[in-house]
DNA sequence: AACCGACGGTTCATCCAGTGAACCAATGTA
DNA sequence: TACATTGGTTCACTGGATGAACCGTCGGTT
């Protein structure tokens, strides 16, 4: 690989994000190269203003707002966002519960969106979050539109469970995906946190491929299978909706 | 300054993510470093997953959802968000409008978090907005608790009016600053966008040094002159309430 | 008190990775 | 047709990146 330099900068980078308030010592061991260089790296990356010192911890460092600022126009992001914003509005205003726009991530499934309920109880899930798609809705969904490489590499790796009603058994998920194939909609009980359960959709971008998705979640006392197919349906109409505005069905541009 | 190949990276992934689908040559331009360079550039940050060709235009480079991902686990901003969520919450119900909770990068407040109102009509803030300091109740509100050397640099710099309303005189925008020192709360009237009124508070982080903001925004309509008081004064609680929680008001830990 | 290990941070001779001018083919446009 | 711009490639040169060995300090053990 070339310009080493830079991956080091990099890798760099992504463990501090990984250890928060880290040490010298600690990413030196975590990137696997001598302290000098990690601690130059440090420093550029300093000077240009996205990592810094912790003041809480001297000689810790944290990743800057800057970082954040500058990658969260991110570009499919930006595209979905704009996209779905106005449908996801409505679709919350509808339901009534907390509505999330997910993307993919290498496995995880990213938050960047969240319009929340007006219920006292409500879920939350930050920003950025990421979540494992097996243990999901946003992940299944997306799953589910992705084409079968991905979706093999994915179930052949190690699945962690979150709760103890995570589902990890391939077998198992695989059904899942089907029946969200043929439903419209995945369910995902207490699989993510206890509590809540939520309704996903995949959304499909250019050429059909899958994009990301959203989902509507709430406490499973108020999200309870009779209301799944109503919520499955809204929100599918509303993916679909989305799925348009990205160009899913046009004549793929050449 | 050292390891300039990182230096040089890291610019062309801010000129990446300023110009979104950027060409080859806009980029060289754009950083002043031969094409040569950039590409190589481009092809490591693409090894790492930070960037990619955009599979709508070929040769275009976009920001990836990686990107996002890492950054978004900003230092400052867990620390504050974790602070901050509940007391937000409840200000958010207590209120019905829409809360926000900025952080300040480069002259900017970056909106990391939002809450929303249950109300049909509703502002939207993007999360990961970045709003111009002299333009949005949360900049003048964070203005205000700024050092005065921060404060002075930011008015001497040139300020951009976003609508007919936005207030871009340094006197007037000083005397701003004042009335909000002395009154607890900021007000921005349609500044940021039209039809828009909100308020701002600042958080204060340890040492007492200003830390964010909070707002509560809705339309003008809704936000009429007769609740500045009530809402800033509630918005000033729950500030102080987040600043006490990080510590601003604690000795120091030394 | 003396010892130890681990910490953050520094130094500097070696050498290889990064640089950028000049190049290509392709597309656009006047 | 000619000209300008695009994305992308090549390669000799050299100066910037590397990393082993170093320093001072801190906190816990014995």
């Amino acid at each position: 690989m070339s310009t080493q330099s830079v991956v080091t900068a990099i890798r760099v980078l992504e463990a501090v994000s990984d250890n928060q308030p880290a040490g010298l010592s600690e990413l030196s061991r975590e990137v696997d190269v001598p302290k000098a260089t990690v601690l130059r790296m440090l420093r550029t990356l300093g000077e240009l203003g996205w990592v810094s010192q912790s003041e809480a911890q001297a000689g810790k460092w944290v990743l800057t707002n800057h970082a954040f600022a500058v990658a969260s126009r991110g570009s499919s992001g930006s595209v979905i966002r704009d996209a779905a914003m106005g449908p996801l509005n409505a679709l919350q205003l509808d339901t009534t519960e907390t509505v999330h726009l997910a993307v993919p991530d290498r496995g995880y499934m990213l938050i960047i969106e969240r319009l929340d309920t007006p219920h006292v109880l409500r879920a939350f899930l930050p920003l950025g979050s990421r979540l494992p798609m097996h243990a999901s809705s946003t992940g299944i969904a997306y799953l589910s539109a992705a084409d079968e490489p991905f979706v093999d590499e994915y179930l052949a790796g190690p699945l962690e469970a979150l709760t103890p009603q995570t589902v990890v058994d391939p077998a198992q998920l695989r059904a899942m995906i089907v029946d969200t194939r043929t439903r419209g909609y995945s369910i995902n009980e207490q699989g993510l946190s206890t509590g809540i359960t939520s309704i996903g959709v995949p959304l499909l971008g250019v050429g059909g491929v899958a994009a990301g998705s959203i989902s509507i979640s709430g406490p499973s006392s108020r999200i309870v299978p009779a209301k799944y197919q109503e919520y499955g349906e809204a929100a599918a109409g509303t993916a679909l909706e989305i799925s348009r505005a990205l160009g899913a069905f046009s004549a793929k541009a050449y």
